[in-house]
DNA sequence: GCTGTATGTCGTCAGTTGACGAAATCGAAG
DNA sequence: CTTCGATTTCGTCAACTGACGACATACAGC
């Protein structure tokens, strides 16, 4: 399951450059081919293809190959290196850096303005739990997530790298259950680094019992803590945006 | 230009993401290009293409698109975003993890079982210039770097997650001039961590005159340095991978 | 209701890719 | 030098994409 999230990541990773490549994806295809030490009659033998066709490609032949190829290339040679152990995918996953799932990234936007956070904050229907006087700093964008999505497809150290590396940005949290997890986050991400990591101020959605925990969690890391009153997360989205289109 | 790469590992996530779709590229194309909040039109205005081509794409009539018309899409979307300030794409590449330039990994396996460092070594005929004692310590296999590359392409925080994330591995750097900044960067890579994250050997290749400094640090931390006698990085990595065949 | 604007649907045709297999080339091991 | 495997090159044809434009929907605001 996990394992399978990481390669999947690294596939990505490969079918990406491969598609990105100047104007020679067949260089790029090449490349991993051999990184992953299999020869083209190999892998055109798993792909049930003739080895010609590994050639064409690689040489540059097909241009521009569709991305139904690119997929079964690189999804290829995954399962052959998985069939004998894993043994250059497992060392690669290491080196290609996990890409946090976008699909929990709901939207995420930059001012290009400092704005005050109150602004945000009273916009949405906001209740303000915690540190109302720090809503007057400025902060310059927002990211919003789907924090069920979150935390179902990111591994720990991407949830603390996706909170911890918002400062000055406010963190929006659709279908928040309790609050807890997040703010526990948040919380851990600040351990171990001595300038304060966090968003300037995060707003959570959809809440349906707010755990006393992240409130107390709010309180003793001097965060703002607010809990929209918007009904769904699309309303909120729509009027975040709308917000930013003024900024 | 360090903006631009930002952007350029932006646009590879996206484009993987769009192979990669289950089958159906269309449906992320849409994704992305409603997340950088633009209309078809104007996307299809920018790309000098009529509108309703846009809308084939999403609507998946055509299945598989070749590699080239996700090029165009993925960069037309970031060019017109940079056009009007980069918002979303800034606010993005926050979220996009940055993947290791991978045109600077030469090589990298595991082995699958425990192998004693100093068998490694000793294949690439190297001179053990600290604590050789810990060349009884096992590996579990190597990553080979071109240090030329890492040094250009990479940020600070990727070359530190690379040689500190290397834990029971062999680091093999080719191309490596006076053996310097590589030693420091696994130096560094240890402030602030409790537990020591640094590879089990780091071995240099093509090594021209060796920076006394290297020797120093490596012997603080406890880490074994060798340098490769062999004269190619090619040689190198043929000998290397003729190696973990064998295990 | 009316009027945009944004998007979806579809027929069409030129141009490319997908794939094969046969023949040529290259390289390392005998 | 021969042999064997891996790779390259190339002609071919079916299948699909790239792109257009005309037309149909859908949904906002007046």
């Amino acid at each position: 399951m996990d394992a399978g999230e990481a390669l999947h990541r690294l596939a990505e990773a490969m079918a990406g450059e491969i598609c990105l490549a100047e104007n020679n994806p067949g260089a790029v295809m090449r490349r991993w081919r051999e990184r992953f030490r299999f020869s083209q009659k190999g892998l055109a033998k798993h792909l049930e293809v003739s080895p010609s066709v590994i050639s064409d490609y690689e040489s540059g032949r097909r241009k521009s190959p569709r991305v139904e190829t690119i997929r079964r290339f690189v999804e290829g040679l995954i399962e052959m290196d998985a069939a004998r152990g894993g043994q250059v995918a497992v060392a690669l996953e290491k080196l290609i850096a996990p890409e946090i799932a976008s699909d929990a990234i709901l939207d995420s936007r930059e001012f290009g303005v400092p704005v005050p956070a109150r602004l945000l904050v009273e916009k949405l229907e906001c209740k303000v739990l915690t540190h109302p006087r720090l809503l007057d700093r400025d902060i310059y964008g927002y990211t919003a997530l789907d924090s069920i999505k979150a935390i179902v497809a990111l591994t720990p150290q991407q949830l603390l790298r996706l909170y911890g590396g918002t400062t000055q940005r406010a963190a929006i949290l659709t279908n928040v259950s309790s609050g807890r997890s997040p703010m526990v986050a948040i919380k851990a991400s600040q351990i171990g680094t001595s300038i304060a990591m966090k968003p300037a101020v995060v707003i959570l959605q959809g809440v349906k019992e707010l755990d006393p925990l992240a409130v107390t969690i709010a309180d003793s890391i001097h965060l703002p803590l607010c809990v929209s009153e918007l009904e769904s997360a699309e309303e909120l989205i729509r009027v975040v945006r709308q917000f930013s289109s003024q900024m």
